[in-house]
DNA sequence: TATCGCGTGAAAAGATTTTTCCAAAATGGG
DNA sequence: CCCATTTTGGAAAAATCTTTTCACGCGATA
């Protein structure tokens, strides 16, 4: 059987008694300001607690550890255990799928990844990136590159409802010269690039910026090289058990900008999807939402 | 005014073009487990990276602070400040976006979502598609609407990777009749359609079933009426607090599927994935991969 | 007051960790 | 394909931290 780990906290008011006035002083300081108090090296928290290093040393012996070190590192392990919370991490949205099933390995993957990318958004660049992307006067340009050119496509679908002025260029970068050609400061270029980093993109990219245009680029967690010219980065966590990455946190954070540049100009766009609704009432494409 | 302090993965992610290779293993090591991973010594920390410790001496350094001791009190003081912070509670992966950030509002949504859906995949069901998308004798038919047109143009590209025999039928619903000529039984017709739902699919859709082809269907929750004539149906939950659907749920039991496809018939896949790198060494399209 | 036992900390010794230096390896450009 | 440049890690040096040693001080006791 293993031996419950006691908390030093427990340690030190199981061993009280037998401590000397000097080690008190130590528990006290430690107490007071737990786990703190006691998470530099054995010099500077001796001096904090205004006792001896030797006093220390003898103590954390007293209290079972082999040495300082050892009584260091289980007070990080207790800090991090608390901070970790209770087990927060794998959801429970496991289907009846099998253990090693794919479809468990994939959602587990998937949140590793969502989580990593969230919590790596910084949410005034977040803002920044949005309110560009809103800005009607200028033109937006959407690319991505032979994977993501899905991506841009899915971006472009909304953003044309959502606003005017949007441009998809298509993958075929012979026809990129063109689109450059027109751009003009004030405009956006919405890129996306993950690995493998495309040459084309970079040289696009730096193109736009030359001419003033501000670059939102969308890319994994290493980062495309693009990001030396973009007026915002975001990186996307996209490692999956695959020999291809997954797209899901990019698609995520795409349609959360698309969510907030919506909202952001919301009495412009409402317009533009009631009518965009009639259209397609009059040409009877779709059945009724029912 | 004080500069607020930047926590350690803010200076990672700000540093992150700059990072040499080695340097991003580490990081991306410490982002994994953060802030654990970095709590040990620098030797350990090296080690469990598997990079020298001058790496991360170096990295540390230009990360902003002068020495690994300094690195390593500021990850304490963010741990500390975490422990004893107000109200700890806040979800488990919301980033620093202040509460009703749409950010985090999203990120709720999206994580309902995926949870939804996966609880209500059948794995069954799921294996049932897989291998008649492995089928390499017959064709496997892609197409989407005008939303999902985005997600089987994605699907197709990573198909096509995978498997000979990939076509995706474009949008034009005028030219389908062509493709429908062609459609033999043991063919595969892969099919998105979310609402609101369109009489072109189902139209489509019926001929290709009458034909013979299996018709696996990917739709949302509220199941479009394809679902009558396909062989195998996914729901996928799609609501976001937004005026559109979202497509991440969507995008990720694609995502499954192709990788679950590629696993099924991986002697046959790694072959072509080979050979395609180096298509791409020979055409230099892409930077190496760092 | 002399003596003993214990607690204490200065300082030396020892152990470990961190940094620096440099040669080898990898990378990118021509 | 080769050369210049950057990146990398082994190993030694430097710095720091931890432990041990030991002498001093203090209070208790006879």
């Amino acid at each position: 059987m293993t031996k419950p780990p006691l908390t030093v906290r427990e340690l030190i008011r199981d061993h009280y008694p037998t401590l000397t006035q000097s080690e008190r002083k130590f528990a006290n300081s430690l107490l007071e300001n737990y786990p703190a108090a006691g998470l530099a090296s054995i010099t500077i928290v001796a001096a904090n607690a205004e006792v001896s290093t030797p006093t220390i040393a003898r103590m954390v012996q007293k209290l079972g550890f082999k040495g300082y070190p050892q009584f260091h590192q289980a007070l990080l392990k207790e800090l991090e255990a608390k901070v970790s919370g209770p087990t927060q991490r794998r959801e429970n949205w496991a289907s009846e799928a099998p253990e090693g099933h794919m479809l468990n390995r994939f959602s587990q993957a998937v949140t590793d990844n969502l989580s990593q990318t969230f919590s790596n958004v910084d949410s005034g660049q977040f803002d920044a990136a949005v309110r560009q992307l809103a800005k009607t006067e200028g033109r937006l340009y959407v690319v991505g590159g032979r994977i993501t050119r899905a991506l841009a496509d899915y971006a472009f679908t909304h953003f044309q409802a959502i606003r005017q002025r949007v441009t998809h260029m298509t993958s075929s970068s012979a026809t990129w010269p063109h689109y450059v050609l027109d751009m003009e400061e004030g405009d956006t270029l919405l890129l996306f690039d993950v690995r493998r980093y495309e040459t084309n993109l970079q040289r696009l990219a730096e193109l736009a910026a030359e001419r003033g245009v501000k670059v939102v680029l969308i890319t994994d967690q290493w980062a495309s090289p693009i990001a030396a010219v973009a007026a915002h980065t975001f990186n996307c966590w996209v490692e999956i058990p695959s020999a291809w990455d997954s797209n899901i946190s990019t698609m995520m954070l795409l349609e959360a900008m698309i969510a907030a540049t919506q909202e952001e100009s919301w009495d412009k766009t409402k317009d533009r999807y009631d009518r965009l609704d009639e259209l397609f009432d009059t040409t009877r494409l779709f059945r009724k939402f029912s």
